[in-house]
DNA sequence: TCTGGGGTCCTAGGACCC
DNA sequence: TCTGGGGTCCTAGGACCC
């Protein structure tokens, strides 16, 4: 049996934790540059207001019905999800965290402290409420696909009741028939829309047809596998976190990522080169600090350039070109030169971008780096440790606050930087912005 | 003026190898 | 009448997730 974890309208219950009187009042969070709802209370969904609208067209209907609005804080709500995923440690020794706001724990022959599954899930809750301050939903189910089955059926309970469990055949079959097509988790809006053509309606209505059939449907051996969970029988892969002497979840998973980006939406649209190479440069930064706290080195590198996607067009709203490094690195120096020159390869006079993003790609672990005949040891000596010193600094002191020229001197007027204009402080990890009482 | 960011997996087809 | 078998790697495109 698996349980799914899920945190209960994420970003909005991490602001609440630190503004209770937000309490049963109508909130939502910004994308990054202030530009979409991505999350939503419940009284701001009953408001009508739809995951991912622009908030410049309801922007009026917000402040209407005065709803507390606020900027993407990822620094609290990395943080805060850390917190939850280390309560669901105690709960299981076998941990994925599949998402920010969710986890999946394999309860495969574990002893219950609790009288039956229900009421360990429910403890799973309560322990998570009292221990963060956040409200979650957990469903209980013999695969991945099925927990999260479950678990969109118990967000239909009342607040403190909200698990679900589907131990039998019945209970299965019964959760099936509840459940639309397009809350099937690995069916999107184009498998849905294809599948009610053929009349299905319901997961039972697509459990209920021949396997043979969903193959040729459903891109093959994804279908094949969706279709088996739904019978009971799991075919996902379960990717337990390590866990450390303390308890605490590793940062690394099972699997090795396979890419490492860091893409934005500009502020302003952009067409100066000596702008664009300022913004892709502190894109190169920051993605080359992610590749080397997850000890990995990359050589392929590729550079994004986006213009207005809702505008008409010929032609493509994003175009890329990816340069091959000789050997993987994660030295940002390096880094930094390859994406420069891919930019220039990319960038033409006279064209207005609304975005731009780097790419880390072919990652291997850093350390155990393939080298070639050509290169001298001296060519790599200290650089390593030149890394190391310059995260430290900035952990210890700050993002930034040690960087390249090439990202640009941090005036605070570059026009390409996004909006954030709400964000709330950053409670737990910042001592200038501690949670003041 | 104004519409996010970061990922994954799978398939098909082409080019190439022995 | 009629042209093998077994592979790898790469890219583009499509679909999905949160």
């Amino acid at each position: 049996m698996y349980a799914l974890i899920d945190c209960n309208n994420f970003y909005v219950s991490c602001e609440r934790v630190f503004r209770p009187t937000l309490e049963n009042r109508p909130v939502v969070v910004l994308s990054n540059n202030d530009g979409c709802l991505i999350s939503r209370s419940d009284e701001a969904k009953a408001l009508g207001l739809k995951m991912g609208e622009p908030y410049h067209l309801v922007r009026p209907a917000l402040e209407q019905h005065g709803v507390a609005v606020f900027s993407s804080n990822y620094g609290l709500y990395g943080d805060m999800s850390r917190r939850v995923m280390q309560v669901l440690t105690g709960f299981s020794p076998q941990v994925e965290v599949y998402s920010i706001d969710e986890a999946f724990l394999n309860l495969a022959g574990l002893r219950y402290t609790a009288p039956d599954v229900r009421a360990y899930a429910l403890l799973i809750r309560d322990t998570v409420q009292r221990h963060v301050g956040i409200p979650t939903c957990v469903g209980v189910a013999p695969t991945k696909t099925l927990a999260k089955l479950a678990n969109r059926l118990a967000r239909k309970q009342p607040l403190m009741e909200r698990a679900v469990v589907l131990a039998t055949a019945s209970e299965c079959a019964a959760a099936l028939s509840q459940t639309p097509i397009q809350d099937v988790w690995g069916i999107g809006r184009r498998y849905a829309a294809k599948l009610r053509e053929y009349g299905i309606e319901t997961a039972a209505d697509l459990a209920g047809q021949p396997e043979s059939w969903v193959r040729r449907q459903l891109g093959g051996i994804t279908g094949v596998r969706l279709w088996h969970e739904l019978h009971g029988h799991p075919c996902l892969d379960f990717d337990p976190h390590a866990l450390d002497e303390d308890g605490c979840l590793l940062p690394a998973g099972g699997r090795q990522r396979r890419s490492v980006v860091c893409t934005r939406s500009f502020g302003r649209p952009q067409h100066a080169a000596e702008v664009l190479q300022e913004a892709i440069a502190t894109f190169a930064c920051r993605a080359a600090e992610k590749l080397r706290q997850q000890h990995l080195a990359a050589h392929l590198v590729t550079v994004l350039l986006g213009t207005d996607r809702y505008k008409a067009r010929s032609g493509p709203a994003t175009v890329s070109t990816t340069l091959t490094l000789p050997i993987a690195t994660n030295d940002t120096g390096e880094l930094l030169k390859a994406a420069h020159s891919a930019l220039l390869r990319l960038w033409r006079p006279g064209t207005v971008y609304t975005r731009a993003g780097v790419m880390f790609c072919g990652l291997e672990a850093a350390g155990q780096v393939q080298t070639n005949l050509f290169v001298t040891a001296s060519d790599q000596r200290n650089r390593p440790q030149l890394m190391a010193a310059v995260d430290t600094l900035n952990q210890r002191f700050g993002r930034g606050r040690v960087s390249y020229a090439a990202a640009g001197i941090a005036s605070g007027n570059a026009g390409w930087k996004g909006r954030s204009a709400m964000r709330s402080d950053l409670y737990t990890t910042s001592w200038e912005e501690l949670w003041q009482i």
